[in-house]
DNA sequence: CATCTGTTTCAGAAATTTCTGAAACGACAG
DNA sequence: CTGTCGTTTCAGAAATTTCTGAAACAGATG
């Protein structure tokens, strides 16, 4: 590990984010390479980020076609220049977006899919208790789904307003729904 | 792997939990184990969860105290005997807020704490668009667990009916604040 | 078409995580 | 105290994941 070029805030960063990497469902080297793009001032090729942590350059083009894959970096290029160049979105709501589809691709619709399709199966007597709890558990899933749908849906500066409603929340379905507050 | 007790439909769900495992950041054997318990009619005891998946008991005793300390899964005893029997949460959601609580602890705080810490030092010159993201990365995750805050608050009930207002939600954060629709 | 610059692939090496059987441990009963 | 029944720990084995260097590839240029 060489990590020449960078500052010891940055550093400090990329290291961080190498070992929650592993947390986080990605690995170390996936995890400092977006943290490098994450903090740089402007788009990185490939050798700059393998010069920043010291990695071999075939891990530098692995971590970054998977980070591709999740959709947390971009792609650009420079007149005259055959490099890739690669940045993070500067919008930190739309890195949340994607983060959350693209979890909710990986970790939940495989399960709400399996779950449907266990339902179909006719069950034989002796699973009457877990037919009905498969069954609960796809309900659970499909309502929390279609929550997040809706506040996908939002745009960021309503998204930003409900959650800063705080205590509001609250109040807002502290009848039954929303209507009777409008009454009130 | 032998599965001997365990019904089609059983059997079926336990793989799938233990594949999805990886992704949802434990492994195969805790996944099956929760499997296992969370379709089972009544406690289970160790040695009956290494029948149902074949594999040593210890794995099995390993993987329950990781269930435990996610407090995925709970313990209990029968009268006159010495074993423990582990049960899942009846109420899903009880295992949702778990879920999401023990998730945030281990993905999300620690870099929190780091973030916090990191914007403490004193950035060098080269460092104001680095330390400048580091910021707004601090707020916006403050600014989510906050709503995360708020929403573990309410009870069940207006958690579900949260849930369920579907475009509703929209409406209410369509003006400003929600006071604009209270007097509408 | 040979060369130069850059990216990607891939098979094996290295590192990490998971799993196992054996032994240690603990609590209770006789 | 000793034997029984159960859980837990742990060191090494097995499996999986990650990483590397070398080779293949791609496409522009002279």
């Amino acid at each position: 590990m060489h990590m020449t070029t960078l500052s010891n805030l940055r550093q400090d960063f990329v290291l961080h984010f190498g070992e929650m990497g592993s947390r986080w469902g990605i690995n170390r080297t996936v995890g400092q390479i977006y943290a490098v793009l994450f903090l740089a001032d402007e788009p990185l090729c490939a050798d700059e980020i393998q010069e920043a942590l010291g990695v071999s350059r075939s891990n530098v083009s692995m971590g970054l076609k998977e980070l591709q894959a999740w959709r947390l970096v971009r792609l650009s290029h420079k007149p005259g220049d055959r490099r890739d160049w690669f940045t993070t979105p500067d919008d930190l709501w739309e890195i949340v977006r994607i983060l959350v589809e693209e979890r909710k691709k990986r970790e939940i619709d495989p399960t709400l899919t399996k779950l449907r399709e266990l339902e179909m199966a006719k069950p034989c007597a002796s699973d009457a208790h877990a037919h009905a709890r498969i069954a609960e558990l796809r309900e659970l899933i499909e309502m929390m789904t279609g929550f997040y749908d809706e506040m996908a849906r939002l745009e960021t500066e309503r998204l930003v307003a409900l959650m800063k409603m705080g205590r509001k929340l609250g109040k807002i379905v502290s009848g039954a729904s929303v209507l009777s507050l409008k009454k009130a």
